[in-house]
DNA sequence: AGTGCGATTGACT
DNA sequence: GTCAATCGCACTA
């Protein structure tokens, strides 16, 4: 298949304010340069866990665990829950503060065969619909922990030229602290964003 | 050192 | 739709 054209992410493009970051990175792409080939996928559905959420991971301060998300904006803070799944957030402001956003959800543009390996044989719907599903199929996990996002490396953001869709926002998904907040963003319709129909509307 | 629980998934009804 | 598996981290002592 012909390679798709595509624009690394400068980090001056990124909004600074952590909600703006989440509404801005729906319709961006990751992109993984592997070994095996280019892995990369448009985001459908993310959330934002902004400076003083009492969900989010950097609430009660920084420690080994959580210390990538208090990097500056665009890096790549990843983490291992439910002893079973990695998650791909993107550290969302200064130096210093923690704060980001998490990637739930991406349509797959790149590299279906690999990613379908990756996921054991899962079907292309179901490849990178999901925090944790999205991190196996881009083989993501913790020894990306800290990479930035915005540099020359094999993981990074690209703009698209595609255009975006209408976004819808809703509570955040799995929280129990802070949980009536309107944080997660995703396109309105698509059917790589998680969740049962009615989160997809 | 022990306990509780989570930014989920996959299997099953 | 429901529900258990799984393990690193934060918290208590």
């Amino acid at each position: 298949m012909k390679p798709i054209r595509l624009r690394r992410l400068r980090r001056a493009e990124l909004p600074v304010d952590t909600v703006e970051l989440a509404r801005y990175m729906v319709g961006k792409i990751v992109v993984h340069d592997t070994g095996e080939g280019r892995l990369s996928g448009r985001i459908v559905e993310t959330e934002a866990y902004p400076i003083g959420d009492a969900a989010g991971h950097a609430f009660r301060g920084e420690t080994a665990f959580n210390r990538s998300s208090f990097l500056k904006r665009g890096h790549a803070h990843v983490y291992f829950t439910y002893g079973s799944s990695f998650m791909l957030n993107v550290s969302s402001e200064a130096a210093g503060v923690g704060a980001g956003i998490l990637v739930r959800a991406l349509e797959p543009l790149e590299g279906f065969d690999q990613m379908q390996r990756l996921r054991g044989g899962a079907g292309l719907r179901d490849l990178a619909r999901g925090p944790g599903r999205l991190t196996q199929a881009m083989q993501i996990n913790l020894s990306q922990d800290g990479v930035d996002l915005c540099g020359a490396g094999p993981l990074w953001l690209a703009a698209s030229r595609l255009k975006t869709g209408a976004i819808g926002t809703s509570v955040r998904i799995g929280l129990t602290r802070n949980a009536d907040a309107k944080l997660r963003f995703y396109e309105r319709g698509n059917p790589y964003v998680s969740g049962p129909k009615k989160l997809r509307e």
